[in-house]
DNA sequence: TTGTAAGCGTTATCAA
DNA sequence: TTGATAACGCTTACAA
């Protein structure tokens, strides 16, 4: 028993112990555990993996990015973690990253730009190999920042324009469409929508589209619209209000963008003793899991979360790998699906509606 | 303009680069950077400060951590991301630890042992300062591995015996207690109790203490006993099979440990039509962000998840510095809030028991 | 096929 | 108070 084997005190095997006890080079150890960039030979090899066992070394992943400027790692930014959408993508990220070969940092902006910022800054610090962002919608974005950072990112769900990087996002028209054709087959005498805080981002195309649907279909409906944020606290408070100020409508159809406020909205229902869908019929934008198993199910558009992690992640590889590519968009489709929050249509089924029985 | 301005082919930044244009050496601006461990001169502190916003200097976080020892990273790890609860734990730490500094990497287990051991080594290979685990409670853990790891690391929720680290948890009897005391005001005619699959688990014991102070208190409740794996999914099933094998108890309290689960088993509720609290009576035992907002609100214990964050982050930064104390086992205090999955008991409220009402 | 040695960007020792 | 310089553990050009 040597000093190095007291459990104190013991620095880690390096790669240096390695090729000494295997009586051989760093060079040789370095090009075994990596299979390159020179051959060895077979003897040497064996006998070096050997020892690499018997020490329990393992590679020095800092000293290996300091060198070879490539970590593994990849940085995900996310602007609520709470949130039942993104902490879908989070996890649909974190996994289709790992399948991979990366571990990821986690950052949660909270929607604070300045814990962006940092976020962003302590990412590029250190040295991930790319950056999964999904942008805050309010305000300005650090554009300054974005356009100086050399690291691949791909943005999700938004992306501001002039920001360089490529973009993930979910046919928001069609999701819009789609709640509006549904929604008219409800037969609910008045339709509300929720929407976001005003301004640019991809939940209020998400709207604008369901309105334009649905004025299309039924000149008469003009949707009331209530404005709540992104929460289902508040989302369930300004619903309560909406019930209250108008006791007379009995016979509702409500359509949620966010599955992150339709759960606040079930939730003010509840409260209020309105039963779903009998009273109130409520419509989801995401499908998230969270919803999907709520108290009913909600029916939703259905946003394929891992597609577009998996899809993220490959733009991502193809960045790092320098296939200097134009920017890319990629904008994948929606499914629909009934479950406990909307009434059975007596009109079949079509397209790429699906109902649920659980 | 020289060509290390061109945004392509840029390399960044380094202290060396900062030091030459200052005039000076690179021990310096590391002092200045680093406050120490050398003065430095006012003079040259402010020429060298000037020539680092000048240039846009950011310290390479990957030579610092090599060099050092320190990364100022932390690794977390999570049985499975998707659990009420746990993304609430995730959600505490990553904010505990942005605040003191450090950015966290994400691990989630997907409650599968060979996931845990591979986030585990790739933690330790990228150096973190320390590691945050809510281990497994299913079959053995990795005990070599967690034994043989260097790093700090503090345990969440459940560490199994004679794993070196500290320990963070609640108080899971006093958790079974309350909610048992709870249940006997709610006058139901039966009681059932959800419990996760077999095992030594923390959650185990929450239900253990539930159904031995309810034998205290009531000889007669002999409660129900199912058995549902830790997913909402499954839970909504066996629970949806229960109230179908058993259309005469129409007066039933259900206690469910885990959020996760008590929201499967109000989905189930909800499908079969059964009416809470009116019906059934549900409460739960984490009081998880998610379970808090859901339609309606759990009655539930309610865990001080920042608490545990932020203790089990001082301890790990104890461990840092290297106070060498004995291993810590922390016990924190449960709160029971009334929301709406129970009836408003004819007693007045009394001891921490608090009532919510949006 | 293998070995030597020069870095990567820091920190911190030691000498000035 | 400052400046050279030797690490940290790895990758890889270059030489043998």
């Amino acid at each position: 028993m040597t000093v190095r084997d007291s459990p104190r005190n013991r620095r880690a095997v390096s790669l240096a112990d390695v090729a000494e006890a295997a009586g051989t080079s760093t060079a040789v150890v370095s090009y075994v555990i990596n299979d390159g960039p020179r051959p060895v030979a077979p003897a040497t090899r064996e006998r070096v993996l050997e020892v690499i066992d018997r020490l329990g070394y393992r590679p020095n992943r800092i000293a290996r990015a300091l060198r070879s400027n490539q970590s593994d790692t990849l940085g995900l930014l996310i602007p609520d973690i709470t949130n039942a959408f993104f902490s879908d993508l989070a996890h649909a990220f974190e996994t289709a990253a790992f399948e991979r070969g990366y571990v990821s940092f986690l950052g949660n902006a909270a929607f604070d730009r300045r814990r962006e910022t940092s976020y962003l800054r302590a990412f590029v610090d250190l040295q991930v190999d790319g950056i999964v962002v999904v942008d805050l919608d309010t305000g300005k974005s650090d554009a300054e920042l974005f356009a100086e950072i050399e690291v691949p990112t791909v943005f999700i769900h938004h992306k501001e324009d002039g920001l360089p990087g490529d973009f993930v996002r979910f046919d928001e028209e069609a999701a819009g469409r789609k709640v509006a054709e549904a929604m008219t087959e409800q037969l609910v005498d008045d339709i509300v929508v929720v929407t976001g805080p005003p301004g640019p981002g991809p939940v209020n195309v998400r709207t604008a589209a369901f309105e334009q649907e649905l004025a299309l279909r039924d000149a008469t409906a003009t949707p009331h619209r209530i404005v709540a944020d992104f929460d289902r606290v508040d989302a369930a408070e300004v619903f309560a209000s909406f019930l209250d100020a108008h006791p007379d409508l009995t016979n509702l159809g409500v359509f949620v963008p966010t599955d992150e406020q339709a759960l606040g909205v079930l939730h003010a229902c509840a409260l209020h003793r309105r039963s779903i869908p009998d009273d109130v019929v409520v419509i989801g934008g995401e499908g998230t899991t969270s919803a999907r198993s709520s108290a009913p199910g909600l029916t939703s558009i259905d946003v394929p979360v891992d597609e577009m992690a998996s899809v993220a992640l490959d733009l991502l590889k193809m960045r790092m790998a320098g296939d200097g590519a134009d920017e890319t968009v990629a904008t994948l489709e929606v499914g629909y699906t009934e479950r406990g929050t909307s009434r059975r249509p007596p009109i079949a089924g079509r397209g790429d509606r699906r109902t649920e029985t659980t």
